[in-house]
DNA sequence: CCATTACGATTACGCCTGTAATCTGAACGC
DNA sequence: GCGTTCAGATTACAGGCGTAATCGTAATGG
């Protein structure tokens, strides 16, 4: 029986560990697309669309490091770099954080404000429905 | 001394400001349900749950009233506070933005993760039907 | 072998955030 | 009137974040 209060340095396999930062995320995305990768080619990935230079994504990248998000494999002189969190527990972290702070932790609510905001597609709403239609069997 | 800090950018009435913070953002939820308050009623309905002391609720507010989320009203000595922006203006920021960086923009499969994470209850999904049948008309 | 590269590591630095303490001035009790 | 009190305003300060330059060092091309 694991005591919740355990917040030390616990990485259980799987799900979120530090607090990913916005930056930090965008180098996730690109390491959940393809890995492991070095910094040049997550550098390649992002640093044109986000303006960034090399060096911040290497900062980025040790960061994530030290938080326990990746991992690194020695690859001759460099670093390959694998995710050690998975993106569903990521999104899922992000997702239900936003619906306990937003509207009290109910997902519905969630979901009233995109219809109301007209932030829902019709092949979103196709695929909801469908999704519930499967979750009743 | 001309660092150049960025020019005062303008703010359209109505909707999000400046980036809210999430200590700021339970200001906000207090006056969000009751306003104006002072600075004493707000901390009144925060600081035992947030281990917060009134400094620091003064502060939020402060930094608040700067950024244009809230307002100020005179009231003898001290100050009454009414939110700017509305919730569901916020709410649908801060649900778009997280739509748009984790699901790019789609709302289906949020829907879709949450479903499969079981954070949906049974009213939740009623409660969704219901507006999808609403929709439909 | 040696100069150049190509890496990661270390350091930098200003802004934002969380969390307050202190200052200043007006109102109130006496 | 005058000190006490209670507001807001000002200042503080550490840690995180965005963004990077620089340092140290190992591999590499001659």
């Amino acid at each position: 029986m694991a005591t919740k209060t355990d917040a030390a340095r616990d990485e259980g396999p799987g799900q979120g560990a530090e607090r990913i930062s916005e930056a930090e995320h965008a180098v996730m995305e690109v390491l959940w697309q393809r890995s492991p990768q070095t910094a040049a080619d997550v550098c390649e990935a992002v640093c044109k669309q986000r303006g960034w230079s090399i060096p911040t994504v290497k900062t980025l990248l040790s960061r994530l490091v030290q938080k326990g998000a990746l991992e690194t494999q020695p690859d001759g002189r460099r670093y390959l770099y694998t995710p050690l969190i998975a993106r569903s527990a990521y999104v899922g972290t992000e997702s239900k954080r936003l619906v306990e702070r937003l509207f009290g932790g109910r997902a519905a609510p969630l979901f009233a404000h995109l219809a109301q905001a007209e932030a829902l597609t019709p092949d979103d709403i196709a695929e909801i429905e469908r999704l519930l239609r499967e979750m009743k069997k």
